[in-house]
DNA sequence: GGTCGTCTAAGGTCTGACCACTTTGTGTCG
DNA sequence: CGACACAAAGTGGTCAGACCTTAGACGACC
């Protein structure tokens, strides 16, 4: 009985069509696609008020269910918000939220491009850190430092020692004391991580690293904050040569010259 | 009628207890926070399942409905994951995406160190906006620097001001060719925005703002990177130390020294 | 032994009713 | 005439119960 045309739909709005038309997607899902589209198709601005819910059902072809389910999502992504009593209004997200929305989205940043912030953000990062960080944190930070050490010598697997490695040029964020920096540190060793096959990681040189990683954490001890900064840029740059050179030997694998 | 002990609400488990207890937040909202709760109380992981949803209405004596639509809620802020015919599950957001929501939280961040990052991005961002830059997008950003420039000689109010200014900004990070670096430019000026008083916002000496961003234009424009991130520096510098004035002035006079 | 139904539990959707918040208009009283 | 009170309409919020679809498990059949 489903996979059949709705029934007496006619010619006037067809908006929905089909239903269950072999997707399968949940059906508050279309309708706040539909919903989306709505708003975008007419124009509407933040601030304008669209159809009540009982008029979108109507409109759609759907339950108030659906459409209150479909609301839901929207309002938590902040695209609408719905006040009681008043009606369903376009929001204004913030330029901040928009921001972090798009960043989200954002999944696939050229290696180049990450690499380039990387030396922007961690060079200064290693300088701060230098001249901030604690007894404590570098305690700390020789034992992460230790624990990658061991992990090389133990020839761990290459997700592993990235993921030591992300935590030890994290900790050093952190140690610069600002929250901006630790916050896009994080978002983009993530981003690192996604962007590189997990198997080329950790640059491919492993006692080459560790001595790098041992550079930047003397410096870091030593509370020397330009040689944290030459050193943390010479890392940088050495994994950036080894990670792009991986990949254009793998690109002319899998493409050969002819 | 309000404000009244739900109906026959025996000892047996009042989990709600009193509806509409003064805040009239949405029932379903108070369904989504006790659902986290459960979630952190008893200790789940991703991938843990949790009671069904007719369990969960027994749970907290509210409607299914009610509890569809916290779902909904949870399921957007990736908190949760609900498949159909399986259950609901406790879902893993990547570290990316919790550092992003844990971005969007982190409203209160120092002026120093915003201004801190305004340096580690926007310098190297103007050095290589002056190598990338196309002439058309010279252009443009002439354009924007001139509207700047008579919105100061007009004397705009200072909102305007500062629109103006992030635009200005902006539109260099755009030029650097770099996605990652534009984005966290985005999400920085936002954050600055909103951290200073809007009224204190462009520094104070307009006329010195123009002149500074005058040098980084004309460094851009004659494909300058060294100049370029010379004048960017200058005038960073120079707005923090304005800025920095200011709070400082501000704390004095709603404090006077005692 | 493998395959195919069937059964069960779970989410997905629908319906219609009723409750609560806002706004608005209207009517009464000062 | 004006101000306040109340009632009605419109809109979101919640409930209850029913039925459908999906996924997996279990058992009968080939």
């Amino acid at each position: 009985m489903p996979d059949q045309p709705v029934t007496e739909a006619g010619p006037g709005s067809p908006v929905v069509g089909w239903r269950w038309m072999g997707s399968s997607e949940p059906l508050f899902l279309r309708v706040a696609e539909q919903i989306e589209r709505f708003v975008a198709g007419n124009g509407l601005a933040p601030g304008d008020r669209l159809p009540g819910e009982r008029e979108l059902c109507e409109l759609l072809g759907v339950s108030r269910a659906s459409v209150r389910e479909a609301l839901r999502s929207l309002e938590t992504r902040g695209l609408v918000r719905v006040r009681h009593g008043k009606g369903v209004f376009v929001a204004a997200p913030d330029e901040g939220e928009r921001a972090l929305q798009r960043f989200s989205r954002l999944r696939e940043v050229g290696l180049e491009e990450l690499f380039a912030m990387r030396e922007v953000l961690e060079v200064p990062a290693a300088g701060w850190a230098a001249t901030e960080a604690t007894d404590e944190q570098l305690a700390s930070l020789i034992a992460t430092f230790e624990q990658l050490e061991q992990a090389v010598r133990a020839q761990a697997g290459p997700e592993q020692l990235r993921a030591m490695d992300a935590r030890l040029h994290l900790q050093i964020a952190e140690y610069a004391n600002n929250r901006f920096l630790t916050m896009t540190q994080t978002l983009l060793q993530e981003m690192l991580g996604r962007s590189m096959d997990t198997t080329l990681s950790v640059t491919g040189r492993p006692a080459r690293s560790v001595r790098e990683h041992a550079e930047i954490v003397n410096a870091l001890v030593a509370h020397d904050p330009a040689r944290a900064r030459a050193a943390a840029r010479r890392h940088i740059r050495s994994t950036r040569r080894a990670a792009l050179n991986r990949v254009a030997e793998e690109r002319q694998r899998s493409v050969p010259p002819g």
